[in-house]
DNA sequence: CTGAATATGTGAAATATTTAACAAATAGGC
DNA sequence: GCCTATTTGTTAAATATTTCACATATTCAG
């Protein structure tokens, strides 16, 4: 099962995670085959725009049948090389940093996060959830060879020093909870949680929504 | 400063609270006027996607001067209501719910998580960085009138259910971390933070970076 | 084995979003 | 006040993404 990596659109890729996650949720519960409009229910992605990405990777489907969800389940893992695992590092071990080192992705057994680092004394040479916390001028003695991923939950105001650093140990890709955008080297892949502006967004077109159904001005006020 | 919310596209209202953010930052540090190829340094977005965006709310900048940073934020400041405190509740306090809790969007005053929500018997009762936290089973007790907004930090098996209890008590904004998606009421908004799929999708494109620096492929094996 | 029912894969159209490019407007030095 | 350098706002083009709609392929009941 060879599949182009290369020319998948933005949006499809966004998308490919939440196939695997949903068609492993299936396949889990013994789900033998599925088409697009029940898939369609599951991730709220129209069916056409499913069956278009779908038809990124090949001939996956049969007419008048569906999909094999364990074909599906093999091509989506295979893009996403879940076969492989990836040791993950963290920096700034705070409240965000601790509930993700806790949670560690544990339903994804590829992804691991396996050292975290940290400026705070009292935080260094300790452990959470198993994972052990090392100073961060330390990061080029501890980080292990075959690392290039970090996730990043630091102040704004620590974030480009502390990017600069882990692009100069290697890390190309990047997961970071500070929204503030940092010039970047070449290779290296940023991408920014923003949770503040994803709250507005969010606020703003709930407020939008209610304009249109509440107009809420009187034609006339006697 | 009126400004129609109802033409905006998706993509420029995703960029709202970014430029806000910016150009709060900008006039704190004492910045009286900016320009667009400067403010696209800054949020990473083209000058010309920057000028469009900002022509929605009329005519805000001038030519050969550029934007008065004290009008821009005054403009998006209206726009995200921040004169208006939007208080707000959290379900499921526990590691994630906790760091929310913990940071509670300080950098923004109008955003307050007012109290908190769980089912954990030794959860319930207690106060988490000042907040109290309510059985999910007295929501309908605790939540106040004006309250249209949550965040929900529950295990995916318990978001389908929490939510229908939320929509249930007037609830109508929800921000969740539990990228399984529930069928909503019509008037309900939901936005998922699919943090596994985030990371995902950027260990992805590093991949696919990579196959393109380095192919790898020697033409002769000899 | 046959044929009605089904559901894919995909051209073509529609929609959404970004980007280029420049006329028009303003700034600010002199 | 004039003139040149700037920088906007916007028209048009380019690009990206979604959606429609259906010919085609396959299923499966009888
Ligand atoms: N927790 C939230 O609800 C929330 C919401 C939105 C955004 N964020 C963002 O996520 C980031 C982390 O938030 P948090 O609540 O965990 O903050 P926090 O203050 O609890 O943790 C930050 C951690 O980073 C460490 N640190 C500081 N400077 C460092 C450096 N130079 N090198 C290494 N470590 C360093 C600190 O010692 C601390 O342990 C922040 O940028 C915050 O803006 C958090
Ligand atoms: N922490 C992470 O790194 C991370 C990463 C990705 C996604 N998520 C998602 O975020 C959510 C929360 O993660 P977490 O790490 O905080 O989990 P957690 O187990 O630490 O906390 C979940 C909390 O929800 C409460 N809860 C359970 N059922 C409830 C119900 N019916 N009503 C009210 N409260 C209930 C629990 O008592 C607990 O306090 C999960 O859906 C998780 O998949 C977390």
């Amino acid at each position: 099962m060879v599949v182009n990596k290369l020319a998948l659109s933005q949006a499809t890729i966004k998308r490919i995670p939440v196939y695997y996650r949903t068609v492993k949720a299936l396949q889990q519960s013994g789900v033998k085959r599925v088409r697009s409009d029940r898939l369609s229910k599951l991730v709220h992605i129209a069916p056409a725009t499913i069956r278009r990405d779908f038809s990124n990777f090949g001939d996956l489907g049969r007419s008048g049948y569906g999909y094999s969800v364990d074909l599906l389940a093999e091509v989506f893992g295979e893009l996403l090389e879940v076969h492989s695992e990836e040791q993950m590092l963290l920096v700034g071990c705070g409240n965000l940093g601790r509930a993700l080192l806790t949670n560690n992705f544990r339903r994804n057994p590829d992804l691991s996060i396996v050292m975290g680092f940290d400026t705070d004394p009292s935080l260094i040479g300790t452990t959470i959830a198993g994972i052990p916390i090392y100073n961060l001028a330390t990061l080029s003695e501890k980080i292990r060879p075959g690392m290039h991923t970090a996730i990043v939950c630091v102040p704004s105001s620590a974030q480009a020093s502390v990017i600069s650093q882990l692009e100069a140990n290697g890390i190309t890709a990047i997961l970071t909870f500070a929204p503030k955008p940092v010039p970047a080297q070449p290779g290296t892949k940023i991408r920014y949680i923003d949770l503040t502006s994803e709250l507005q967004a969010l606020l703003f077109v709930d407020h939008q929504s209610k304009l249109v159904q509440e107009p809420k001005t009187p034609l006339k006020q006697s």
